[in-house]
DNA sequence: CGACACGTTGAGATATATCAAACGTGGTGG
DNA sequence: CCACCACGTTTGATATATCTCAACGTGTCG
């Protein structure tokens, strides 16, 4: 639990916090690229802590096309809404490969008797989720193709920044031009002609899992990325404040 | 707040916790159609319940363009993730005249103090809200322009019939063809031919802020609308179950 | 009665989807 | 070690949903 919250504005756990979280770990375990966690409308009876690698959460249609509603770096709590929803609304996968922690919904529920202010922090967290599902709304509703990519990806360095797993301008990213297709939008065709845009205007290069950002700035104007939504404590070379 | 939590799945307030709520009430007033209620990044010290009327909450792009990312109907707590987070990261305005009640944080601290059960009903309330995004982050994605006004009419009925305000048919909704632009991403032009598509077909007709609803099964099907994100209680009348 | 917001309609422009095909490239087994 | 296979990427040509611009209609309220 090392990276939970980290570097948030919300309340985040204490030291000693991390640790009955930690106790409250049922389970570590690795699952395989491309792996089902959960599927919609089944009732949940853990909530699952990405330690290591990158999740989705997604929505299909009647044709069975996926809308990601949200992508998850280490740290994030997948699933901890499920915990008070008891069902969830929406499916979950791996992209990569991940190492998981697994914490019993009654091992919360004992945590959260014995330390009240817990119950706050983990309340943040969720509704940090839900702040991050509002500017994907935005990124979908007023961005255009190029747009749309550039906010993930101006996103997505923020968020791997402040876990550590990013420079600021280079990180990995596992994930094909179809997983970024269902996550702004668009065809993963019209995905790779911006990414080639992107890269012949020198802005940033997405290539073998790797994101190499030249122009940040540049980056971010094209996104219209605003960070406000992520309630990062530091926002450091962040080009909008 | 006899309609916070109206029929839902989540965990919801005794009667006597009602109480404690209304209580904690300082002060009802009424505002005008089109009025704002609270900017991006400014800092919150009471929460809003939406009493009567509809308000919504938004982004702006550069252009000064509304991405609405929520929808509210009476019994809605508005900007009640305002509490553990402290800053917002959209507006709030008003769409039609409303009558609004305001919960100061502090009152919902002490609240929450003598309460612990509370806390879980807050926090699941706000979860809705998380849920409602992910139905909209679907609808923006996977919807083409007709399947986007359907849903939201049809999420909209369903929603205002938890709260007694739809037969399930027919409601009253005083807003724009142009809000409906904001709210689905498209240009009022368009949102006005669509109105007619569905008029002409004998779907539904939006009229006078007033929704008819002619064929809900229809209006459903063509939204690919699943209510599973509503967390409805019952589920009465409603097409896809 | 006139003004102003909202609604309606038409013609033309454009971003993105769709269809089709070729091209790498890393992994696997013979 | 090479041949092959599957998967992801790249490119081109065409189709289409939605936008844009422009004008006109209509209801409501001072």
């Amino acid at each position: 639990m090392d990276l939970f919250l980290r570097d948030r504005t919300v309340a985040s756990p204490t030291v000693e916090q991390r640790g009955l979280l930690n106790a409250a770990v049922s389970e570590q375990r690795i699952l395989p690229a491309r792996a089902h966690l959960s599927d919609r409308g089944e009732p949940l009876w853990q909530s699952t802590m990405l330690v290591e690698g990158f999740m989705i959460r997604y929505i299909d249609d009647l044709e069975g096309c996926r809308q990601v509603v949200a992508f998850h770096v280490p740290g994030d709590f997948v699933d901890l809404h499920g915990y008070p929803l008891g069902i969830l609304d929406h499916s979950i996968s791996t992209l990569s490969q991940v190492l998981i922690a697994t914490v019993p919904h009654t091992s919360l529920s004992r945590l959260l008797e014995a330390d009240a202010s817990l119950g706050r922090i983990l309340w943040g967290a969720t509704l940090l989720d839900a702040a991050m599902h509002r500017g994907w709304l935005f990124r979908l509703g007023r961005l255009n193709a190029e747009g749309r990519i550039a906010h993930f990806l101006a996103e997505t360095n923020s968020r791997l920044q402040a876990v550590g797993l990013s420079d600021g301008s280079t990180f990995s990213l596992p994930i094909t031009q179809m997983d970024l297709a269902e996550i702004t939008s668009l065809t993963s065709i019209h995905v790779n002609r911006v990414l080639r845009s992107l890269r012949e205007n020198r802005v940033c290069v997405f290539r073998r899992s790797r994101v190499e950002i030249l122009d940040r700035d540049r980056l971010e104007r094209i996104a219209q990325f605003d960070p406000t939504y992520l309630y990062i404590a530091s926002s450091v070379g962040s080009g909008n404040p």
